[in-house]
DNA sequence: ACGAGGTTTTGAGACGTTTCATTACTGGCC
DNA sequence: GGCCAGTAATGAAACGTCTCAAAACCTCGT
């Protein structure tokens, strides 16, 4: 049905071996039994066999992308980073949702060794990678994403979420604030934590009256429910920090709900800067992060890896994230 | 290295055809000898060389996944749906971003075709599905993925957008609006024709004042201009559909800028349900299209036909949309 | 004890590449 | 004309799996 090398050889009058060398080493096979070869191809329409030639090599040009789902925001902005990265070196990449499940992503795992992927972008779903050393012992370039390397045997890839906290508070300490409310999301999130070291870091210097809510989930409902609770127990800062923008969206529900506006009586920041933040009804300030670029060097970093694994040392790359000021914070009345 | 069914073969003291079996079919083997390999298997931690599987079988379990934008949250859902259905099967999911251009594309399923995988779920960014010809002919699995099947070589899953437009004008109209605004995008978006079509079908047998404007893109920013240059003109609907959800929001801030409120004064009606759509100032009444499940769907169909091509025959899936009420849409005053 | 008939197991070949040691050419030089 | 040194092209082996015809092993019944 499809032809192989073997018919291209045919075809071309030549052995099986040239073709392959036309194909990979082209300076070393004469120019005019190349153009015969080329010919031969175009004519049969041939496409090598990427298995075939995976098996030769033991391993495939592949990057298996595992992340804890990729309807969230932040990683399909990483996805389509590593995606670019990949096509550009002539990778594919093979998507994997953990939907934060250790099981899940044993699976897939499993999946991805069995495909003898030539490199792994990961964001754990538990702490240890201890299921990762195996592949990495076989060969497989493995990098952490979004997530800070507690390991030495692997590159990994961040965004400094206390220096985004710390930028979010300085902002409104800028602008004169001088009680501030941190809208927390569930404190075992590491980002949340860090989050919140950063605006503890930032407002330390200052004499700041910082006041904690806690939400439950990382979600507008659940942000508009404990700004409600606040309120209601008469909570009255002057601005507020979000631990993500849903949670600022609900917030922002609940305090108009509560006959304030914004930013008049109370600014807020955002975390995340997700597409809609721009287009809320009062336009969202937020920290944004380099996804597009954290997936993009993620990649890069690994397939450098592919290429000449003795010439690579792991790294551990740290992006910053930048805060985006928009209508939703202004200075203190 | 790796260990292989060889390394599997001697430690069972059994040759490689039996530790075949034992993966393939395991009932034509003796319990005694079964236990002995799974034995062998177990210890050396043996994982099949699935490229090598490829290349004996000449396709893969693997479906390649071609779509415009994995960041439109459509197509994310629709993502999901395909990796849950492929997960289910012991299949992989390649994903592919065409970014609606041709080059792109056409590059992406020659990789497919190298890769020799078992299917294809695509989203054509032409209108054509030529370059898919060659694949289907050397037997791949292809589905159009939201997009009406022009041919009769593929199956195609898709959702009714004309009656999504029809039950977001009937709903108006149920609450007694006659004088509505339909917010359209670009008109070569066929998507974007359907849904008038469907409000126009809805509109005629009522004696309704339909006035059409029309965003250059589908963001929220062009909502918002076109609405406010509408306004300018005179425009005094009593109701508004928009053709998507970011148009949606945009009407909207144009609508409170000019002072008028949601649904008292105007009701709006969104389309695409995007997550944001509930958390929204006042929360969109929008039409929802069950984006999962048409990628779960898609994913099935294909898998079916790789499964068993002879018993396999293509059909055209039709979604349903689905109405979501919210608080921006009310009776006429 | 033998053979028929059934159940297990074996072994070789093929899938399409790449690699690398050989062999076959080429032109230049004495 | 014969030889040398390159340069080009060849052919066989190997990667790990599956398949299928053939061989080996049982269990009965006679």
């Amino acid at each position: 049905m499809t032809a192989s090398m073997k018919d291209v050889a045919a075809l071309a009058a030549v052995s099986i071996g040239t073709v392959s060398n036309v194909l990979n080493n082209p300076q070393m096979v004469s120019p005019k039994t190349r153009d015969r070869v080329e010919q031969a191809i175009a004519q049969l329409g041939f496409i090598p066999n990427a298995p075939a030639r995976q098996l030769r090599a033991g391993r495939s040009k592949v990057i298996g992308l595992v992340v804890p789902d990729i309807a969230n925001p932040f990683f399909t902005e990483v996805a389509r980073g590593v995606e670019d990265a990949a096509m550009e070196a002539g990778f594919v990449v093979i998507l994997c949702n953990s939907d934060e499940q250790a099981a899940r992503e044993d699976r897939y795992l499993r999946v991805l060794e069995s495909q003898r992927v030539g490199a792994i972008l990961i964001t754990p779903a538990r702490k240890g990678i201890k299921p990762l050393q195996r592949l990495i012992a076989n060969g497989t370039a493995v990098a952490l994403l979004d997530h800070e390397g507690g390991t030495r045997d692997a590159c990994s890839v961040s965004v400094d979420d206390a220096l985004g906290g710390q930028l979010a508070a300085s902002h409104l300490i800028g602008l004169g604030h001088r009680s501030i409310a941190w809208l927390a999301g569930p404190p075992d999130i590491p980002q949340v934590a860090d989050r919140q070291a950063g605006i503890l870091r930032a407002t330390e210097e200052h004499s700041v009256l910082l006041e904690r809510i806690v939400a439950g989930q990382m979600t507008a409902s659940a942000g508009d429910a404990a700004v409600d609770a606040a309120l209601a127990r008469g909570m009255t800062p002057s601005a507020m920090v979000c631990a993500n923008d849903l949670l600022a969206i609900g917030a922002m529900r609940a305090l108009m709900r509560a006959g304030m506006r914004i930013p008049q009586d109370v600014s807020i920041v955002g975390y995340d800067d997700i597409d809609f933040a721009a287009s809320a009804a009062v336009p969202l300030t937020s920290v944004r992060q380099p996804k597009y670029e954290l997936g993009f060097a993620a990649a890069q970093l690994v397939i450098s890896e592919f290429e000449d694994r003795r010439a690579h040392a792991h790294q551990r790359v740290r992006f910053q994230p930048q805060i985006v000021v928009r209508e939703s914070t202004g200075s203190v009345a």
